[in-house]
DNA sequence: CTATAACTCTCAA
DNA sequence: CTAACGTTGAGAGTTATAG
């Protein structure tokens, strides 16, 4: 029988933050999303002040300034770095681990004993916060939802202690009483319609849509949801994924600092996004096979004038290269581009993605093209890497851009940047 | 009518 | 002074379309 963990960083982004910048130990701290619009992460005494996830930020920014509540721009390299180090603490403490997002991880404990796995998932917590100063909280159970319920015990306090819980210490007594006080939505992967739906069936607590008929669900549902109460019932239906396969879309998208009408602006908008995205996919060697453009104007102005739209582009062969791919995506920005509107966002995606491997040369370029093609991405790449994102980009990428989107409370590149640390007194 | 493509919905962090 | 609201990806299920 296998036995899963989930580890789940407190308060991610707000953590990290933290750590780095003893001043706001604390103190009220929010992390907003990109161009600062909303807000994605709070501390503790964020959230002890009632600051809602996901509010706009300007709906509480009077609030914020009253309470004084610091509010952060995402620093996502930040993080992204933070991210590895407990991704490398953990694999070192369990024979497999499924990096499952940018703050939590599912282990294998399966290997230890059943008296030994609390321990283990305190000696976790107590590594981590030693080594990184982030707090760490561990559910453990028989199936990945379990182990996620087990989490959310942990960091509510409902059960477990020193924010580990393993279900595998309790009686059934026990965890019946235990799901029956919480809510069906916050089961992993029963959300906000999943959850009324349930409810008007009667089903309101864990414990009754584990008791629940799991055939019924499922026509009246879906099959995840069947293999969900499967999951909550302790038969393992989810594998732990230690190999993350290649993307199969890969998408860049950003809201604009302020809106753009101009066909000018909006190319060079989406020549830089294009160039974002081609540097994923060639990451994971692959070539895209067509491409997807959107532009949009502000959803949230309904007085102005809307317009949306997002076209399919096949490309007409496979490739990674920056030139040919922004090249593809302003023939369809062309396309799509209407005039008298204020755009507030656009986006490029990538798909019909194979592996570099697998190219088909095709009859209007030689081999050697496409093997020059390949060197200088990766030149260009190497470059970028070692000088910075954007020391080499394409002609089409330059000029203003009053328009990039806005992060007016960044915090210094802590974890890239010496200068960047908070200095302290020796001695 | 079937197979596939295209699109919609839901979820998650 | 005013207006101001994220991004990325997967998978299942449904509908449209081609042959």
């Amino acid at each position: 029988m296998s036995i899963f963990a989930l580890v789940d960083v407190n308060n991610f982004f707000a953590s990290c933050e933290k750590v780095f910048a003893p001043a706001l130990a604390g103190r009220p701290l929010v992390v907003l999303s990109n161009n600062d619009g909303c807000v994605v992460a709070r501390s503790a005494e964020a959230k002890a002040l009632g600051v809602a996830m996901g509010v706009p930020w300007f709906r509480i920014r009077d609030l914020a300034r009253r309470q004084g509540i610091v509010a952060l721009s995402s620093n996502y390299g930040l993080y992204a770095d933070m991210s590895n180090r407990v991704v490398e603490i953990l694999s070192e403490l369990a024979p497999q681990i499924e990096v499952y997002s940018i703050d939590e991880a599912f282990l294998d404990l399966s290997l230890l004993a059943s008296c030994e796995r609390l321990a283990h998932g305190v000696m976790i917590r107590q590594r981590i916060q030693d080594w990184l100063g982030l707090t760490v909280c561990v559910g453990i159970g028989a199936s990945k939802t379990l182990a996620k319920l087990a989490n959310y015990c942990a960091k509510k306090q409902l059960a477990g202690d020193k924010g580990v819980c393993d279900f595998g210490l309790f009686s059934a007594e026990k965890m019946n009483s235990l799901l029956e006080r919480i809510p069906v939505g916050e089961v992993w992967g029963v959300g906000r319609k999943l959850a009324p739906r349930l409810e008007a069936m009667g089903i309101r607590s864990c414990r009754q849509l584990r008791d629940a008929d799991a055939k019924h669900l499922r026509c009246h549902f879906s099959v995840v949801l069947e293999r969900t109460v499967l999951e909550l019932r302790g038969i393992a239906s989810l594998e732990l994924r230690e190999m993350v396969p290649d993307k199969q879309q890969i998408m860049y998208s950003r809201s604009f600092g302020r809106e753009i009408e101009d066909l000018a602006e909006l190319r060079q908008a989406v020549a830089i996004y294009t160039g974002r995205a081609a540097e994923k996919l060639r990451r994971q060697y692959s070539l895209a096979g067509a491409l997807m453009l959107f532009i949009r104007t502000n959803p949230h102005k309904p007085k102005a004038p809307q317009y949306q739209r997002a076209l399919h582009w096949p490309l007409p062969q496979a490739t990674a290269d920056t030139r040919q791919l922004v090249a593809q995506a302003l023939r369809a920005l062309e396309t799509t581009y209407q005039s008298g509107f204020a755009y507030q966002k656009a986006g490029v995606m990538f798909y019909e993605i194979v592996p570099c491997a697998l190219r088909q040369s095709s009859l209007f370029s030689s081999e050697i093209d496409e093997l020059r093609s390949e060197r200088l991405m990766q030149t260009c790449d190497a470059i970028n890497r070692r000088w910075g994102q954007g020391a080499l980009r394409l002609a089409a990428e330059i000029g203003e851009t009053g328009w990039k989107m806005k992060s007016g409370h960044l915090s210094p590149a802590y974890t890239r940047d010496w200068s960047a640390l908070p200095v302290t007194k020796a001695g």
